[in-house]
RNA sequence: GCCCGCUUAGCUCAGUGGUAGAGCGCACGCUUCACACGCGUGAUGCCGAAGGUUCGAAUCCUUCAGCGGGCACCA
């Protein structure tokens, strides 16, 4: 068989993905038990205009590495994948390509027209970034694929309007929203960013009707003055006390405004007398409801002044207009002083333009109500559960406690239109459909409200929409809701993951998933959050180019909930162990004549070599400890679980344990016996790293001989697939094979090579050069441990001729030696090379380590507080170290004098 | 203003009430029959600062500093 030496990703990753799809094995179909329990997962829809980014790559590790492990475990497993229509972000790609195409808007084509092209954009392009899944390996059912403008989620989007209108928890009216003048819609609370910004703070005087006084308010956009409808201040504040009640003149404009009290003004700021504009401030909107105040707009919905601003405004923008204001007020000698000031502006997140806070019509959702059940879980269950719990539980649990209504309605053509209808009178009439709407008004004379729904609102539905919602018989609605896990990062908290519990609860009465896993941040080597704009992105496809997909992988595994700096080092280092996986399967591979995976273990482990045993154990500690991490989301831990164990266990120890024996030149059954130890340790591990790197552990199972329809978990033996290592059952944690005995014995083992190592280079034997050994073991078992072990201990030292004895006795005085643990030591007999004094000098520094720490473990134990106090078994183990290490200091005495003056 | 996180080897990060860790990098030596994307050996840290709790603190508590984030306010 020809294996090449460098493992070569591309290959793999192009092997496998497509055969795995058309065969269901991502289908929970694929699971024929029927009383498996059941894993699902949710995709949080990526944008169908985005493509692929570290912060998607990082969320669908962590959901592949739990979907591939549950799948293992014979749960029946499904990931659910789909693309979320994204209203804004996808109008504007649009919109800008018709412009460029065509020079045309989208009125110049009308509606239809218009929702039309998007189709076909969504339809030839959409597709990028499921394409991009395939390739990190997703293995999400692709046959339950969604988008959220399906005909079925529009259905229940539709369901959830008129189920929240029916109960009054939507409403539509007027209200103060956040309004874009470049997108020429309204957003909610949560598609506004809030940027500080250098400014100025401008004091301007109202004069008061009938008398001299002035009244000074300070603001930040001296242009809505021309909006003012009153002037507020503090009721506690003795400076304006008289004021209240009296009527000041609004400069410029000329009306007059009265001046209120309002508890909402804070004295200690500014001149403690604030200019309320209810038509364009929220604050301001409150205050003027209490007030009843007249709202005057002077802003329009292109940031332009209007006919109320007065003629010499009208049509001027709003940053020209402050300009004017500000010039009118110091003409009439009204402008007090103008100081810097930084102010935080509030913008659209999609398009970077200043928002304009307006007074519109539109629909709106209480979402208090709709929050009352999941604030109420969270706080007495703490469900679900967040990972980390710290800080996001309180995030989460906080924002519920303070929910305002959420503004629905877009201006936008592209989303799911709001299903109200409205009569020539102008009556409403919300319905499921339009014929629910004729009958119900009466007549067929009706015009749907023109407006979408925000992008979010049909997202809220995701997890019970995606599952057959509203349709209470679907079965996967029953069967894999609630959903196991929900992973995320922590800006959509509340724009999503609150509102995806809100709707659970309300619709199917149970949370909609069991823990929430918040992904860290990815940012640059510089500390740098990455971002399109500055261009600092690293692009995952360009990282699965370099180093592959299950290196990258690793990186993302690990990085699990922290934020980290990107760095190449990693993967490349993931990169080499891979490169390090193949190479060990193909020397397995390459020694695998006469050997098949599952053999060679035969018989009571008592029976089998020290190295056999310890290899077993070490097994089945890695799978127990690699289950429990991604159990418990700690996907670095099992990771690095899974990296040592490959690599210094496995690989470093095992296999040149096992060398001599899987070379033999000659055939015989225990070399073959050999040979398949290998190769099974090599099964089990591939199984164990296949949720993290499933294509290289793919790759190298399909060559592994013995291996087929039987390695399968007994879950999937009856689907009609090609075997392969996703469907074989992760390591159980025998219990009963970990053995701490043989562990101890093999760090023994491990102990006296690498000490003979350590001699070889210290004292600059070469390589190639063979070695005597003599071995002192101290007479209590050591001895019967490494005669085991002879023709390994050989190999790995290059030794010769080992000797093994009571104690060093009669060793030349010419040797190196050194003390191992347990009473053992070892002599390297090196006439002509040793210098004595510097031989002398070695083993002087060592053992003035070892007295070091004797001092501080008989400073310990000596403190009478310690050992009364300390648990005993800590004291104990204090005492054995102790002893240990003054038979070092012993024994290395000894060595000096071995080695005379 | 309130809250939270981080601060450990040159770099990126693990870790934990009881002998300071990994990878990369660094030094030295190796064409050892799977792998130089490798093998072997080695050096490297008052675990941000100061107090406290404890027999014992890098780990728990308090304060502070630097960095980062969230919320509120921002007239």
């Amino acid at each position: 068989m020809e294996i090449p030496k460098t493992y070569d990703p591309k290959q793999a990753e192009e092997s496998h993905y497509s055969r795995w799809e058309r065969e269901g094995c991502f289908a929970p179909e694929a699971n024929s038990d029927a009383s498996a329990p059941v894993y699902s997962i949710v995709i949080p829809p990526p944008n169908v205009t985005g493509s692929l980014h570290m912060g998607h790559a990082l969320q669908h590790t962590i959901m592949d590495v739990l979907t591939r492990y549950h799948r293992m475990r014979g749960f029946r497993t499904l990931w659910l994948p789909g693309t979320d229509h994204a209203g804004i972000s996808t109008q504007i790609m649009v919109e800008r390509q018709l412009k460029k195409d065509e020079g045309k808007t989208r009125h110049d084509i009308g509606r239809e027209e218009f929702t039309a092209r998007v189709w076909k954009w969504k339809e030839q392009y959409g597709g990028e970034i499921t394409r991009q899944m395939r390739r990190e390996g997703a293995s999400v059912d692709w046959s339950r694929e969604r988008f959220t403008m399906d005909e079925h989620l529009s259905r229940a989007v539709r369901e959830f309007f008129v189920r929240c209108y029916e109960e009054g928890l939507i409403y539509r009216g007027p209200g103060m929203i956040n309004w874009c003048p470049k997108d020429q819609t309204a957003l909610s609370d949560l598609e506004v960013d809030k940027e500080s910004q250098a400014g100025k703070l401008y004091y301007l005087q109202y004069p008061v009707k009938g008398s001299d006084r002035r009244v000074t308010v300070a603001t930040t956009r001296p242009e809505t003055m021309l909006g003012d409808t009153a002037v507020a201040v503090s009721p506690k504040d003795e400076r304006y006390k008289e004021l209240v009640g009296q009527t000041l003149i609004l400069p410029i404009v000329g009306r007059e405004i009265p001046v209120v009290a309002d508890e909402f003004v804070d004295p200690e700021f500014g001149t403690g007398a604030v200019k309320v504009t209810p038509a364009h401030d929220p604050n301001d909107y409150a205050l003027g409801k209490r007030h009843d105040l007249p709202q005057v707009q002077v802003i329009d919905q292109f940031a332009r002044m209007t006919a109320e601003a007065g003629a010499e405004f009208q049509g001027l923008d709003r940053y020209e207009a402050r300009e004017k204001v500000v010039e009118k007020f110091e003409e009439l000698g009204l402008l007090e002083k103008v100081v810097d000031y930084e102010f935080a502006i509030t913008k659209c997140n999609r398009c970077r333009t200043v928002i304009e806070p307006l007074i519109s019509t539109q629909w709106f959702l209480k979402q208090a109500e709709l929050g009352r059940a999941p604030l109420e879980l969270i706080r007495d269950k703490h469900e679900p559960r967040f990972v980390p719990e710290n800080p996001y539980e309180k995030v989460y649990e906080n924002w519920l406690a303070g929910l305002y209504d959420w503004t629905l309605s877009r201006q936008l053509w592209w989303g799911h239109r709001i299903p109200a209808w409205y009569d020539e009178a102008g009556n409403v009439y919300v319905a499921r459909t339009e014929e629910e709407a004729r009958a119900r008004a009466g007549t067929d004379k009706l015009e749907q409200d023109p407006d979408v729904l925000d992008t979010w609102f049909s997202s809220a539905l995701w997890p019970i929409s995606t599952l057959g919602w509203p349709n209470e018989d679907s079965a996967d609605l029953k069967t894999f809701y609630p959903t196991s896990v929900l992973v995320t990062a922590r800006d959509i908290i509340f724009l999503w993951v609150s509102r995806m519990m809100m709707t659970g609860m309300k619709f199917e009465g149970r949370k909609a998933f069991d823990d929430v896993f918040i992904t860290g941040t990815i940012f640059d080597k510089h500390g740098q959050r990455m971002s399109k704009t500055k261009g600092n992105g690293v692009d995952p496809l360009d990282v699965f180019d370099k180093y592959g997909v299950d290196a990258t992988r690793l990186v993302l595994a690990s990085i699990g909930s922290t934020d980290t700096r990107w760095n190449d080092n990693q993967v490349e280092s993931y990169r080499n162990f891979a490169n390090k996986i193949w190479n060990a399967a193909r020397f397995c591979l390459l020694n695998s004549e006469g050997a098949q995976v599952g053999r060679g273990f035969e018989g009571e482990p008592a029976g089998w070599s020290l190295q056999d045993r310890w290899i077993v154990s070490r097994l089945n500690k890695t799978a127990r400890d690699v289950r429990r991490a991604i159990e418990e989301y700690n996907f670095h831990e099992a990771v690095y679980s899974l990296y040592h164990f490959f690599w210094d266990d496995f690989c470093d120890w095992y296999i040149e344990l096992s060398k001599s024996d899987v070379t033999a030149g000659d055939t015989s059954p225990e070399r073959d016996a050999a040979r398949s130890r290998v190769l099974t340790v090599l099964e089990q591990a591939l199984r164990l790293l296949h949720p993290f790197m499933p294509f290289i552990t793919e790759e190298l199972w399909q060559r592994l001989p013995g291996v087929g329809r039987d390695s399968l978990h007994a879950a999937y033996r009856a689907a009609d697939v090609t075997p392969t290592v996703m469907l074989t059952e992760f390591p159980r944690a025998d219990e009963s094979l970990i053995d701490e005995r043989a562990e101890e014995e093999m760090r023994a083992v491990i102990e006296l090579v690498s000490r003979v190592r350590n001699i070889r280079t210290e004292l600059s034997v070469k390589p190639s050069e063979e070695v005597r050994l003599v071995i002192g073991a101290g007479g209590n078992g050591l001895g019967n441990i490494f005669n085991a072990s002879l023709a390994q201990i050989k190999r790995l030292t290059r030794a010769g001729e080992v000797d093994i004895k009571d104690s060093l006795a009669d060793v030349p005085r010419a040797s190196a030696r050194a003390v191992l643990a347990g009473g053992a030591e070892v002599a390297v007999p090196l006439e002509g090379l040793i210098d004595f004094a510097q031989e002398r000098a070695r083993i002087t520094r060592e053992r003035e380590k070892q007295e070091k720490e004797l001092q501080k473990t008989e400073a310990q134990l000596s403190n009478p507080n310690f050992v009364e106090r300390a648990p005993a078994e800590k004291v104990e183990e204090l005492r054995r170290r102790a002893a240990e290490v003054s038979q070092r200091i012993k024994a290395l005495g000894e060595m000096l004098e071995a080695l005379g003056e």
